[in-house]
DNA sequence: CTCGTTGCAAAGAGTTTGCAGGCAA
DNA sequence: TTGCCTGCAAACTCTTTGCAACGAG
């Protein structure tokens, strides 16, 4: 766990200006374990500080991200999309020009097992990749070549 | 690849009724190799048959779904969740009750390394299970035993 | 003092719903 | 023929934006 004077030292460093909404935001989240949802956040800060505005919580809650000191889980860079091939295989999202492509990943089993205690049943996994396709991988380069 | 002569069944098996629009939007998702959403689906298949409303692109595909024809990947069950604990870890979502548990995971290097082909860089993946957590795996048992 | 940030309300994007007419079984 | 399904438009939910006032640096 850092300190908080490290994480005020980080929103410094991004450029961002140090509000008490968003030391309260950021509290609020490090302490929470339920992974709340935007509402839940904004419905249990709002008793304590009832001038919060959800707008702020959305502004704060995308800067601490961009600083790294909180994360976006379970949800989608973007809209839904749809796969009609329903054989066995993984996504690779191309954080640049967006493409996704199929990937084949065998021997997902001790991935499951290891996810399969505490009495836990799991039937499902999710294992998407972020990175740079090889296009924009080519692009990259080039560019710092240049 | 299924036939399309299962497909309609499957459809009939489930008590959906085969309509033309639903063997249209799923012919095109199986051809689709893009992973389109729902806009792009919809735009694409309104050149050929304009009266196609977006109303029933959802109700499609939310039928093909739960068929299992047809899959949504990357979005989430639900709104976004932030997550204030940034050690690295995975997350069990129960599929009954909704909640979220936090999962280490060690050993994914070998997951990065069977994506990281082709010239593609990785540098981020998410692995997410789905399965009944403790509390709703024991109720699920009581129930059947009862 | 300055400019990034807040709070509020209104707008936007994506998705869902209500309903009359249409069509698969 | 029957009831599920479609198309259309309106409603809804979640998120973003515009703007005047505020306050951190």
């Amino acid at each position: 766990m850092r300190h908080l004077a490290d994480q005020i030292q980080t929103m410094k460093d991004f450029g961002f200006k140090v509000t008490h909404q968003r030391l309260v935001v950021l509290d609020y989240l490090q302490r929470s374990k339920e992974h709340p949802c935007v509402e839940k956040i904004y419905n249990d800060l709002k008793e304590r500080y009832p001038t919060l505005s959800l707008a702020t919580i959305y502004n704060t809650l995308e800067m601490l991200e961009k600083t790294g000191l909180v994360k976006d889980i379970g949800a989608p860079e973007e809209r839904r999309r749809f796969d009609g091939i329903m054989t066995e295989h993984s996504h690779f999202f191309c954080t640049k020009c967006g493409k996704i492509e199929d990937l084949v990943i065998s021997d997902k089993g001790h991935l499951m097992e290891a996810a399969r205690n505490n009495g836990r049943s799991v039937d499902r996994l999710r294992l998407d990749f972020f990175g740079l396709c090889k296009d924009c991988q080519v692009e990259e380069k080039t560019v710092q070549e240049s």
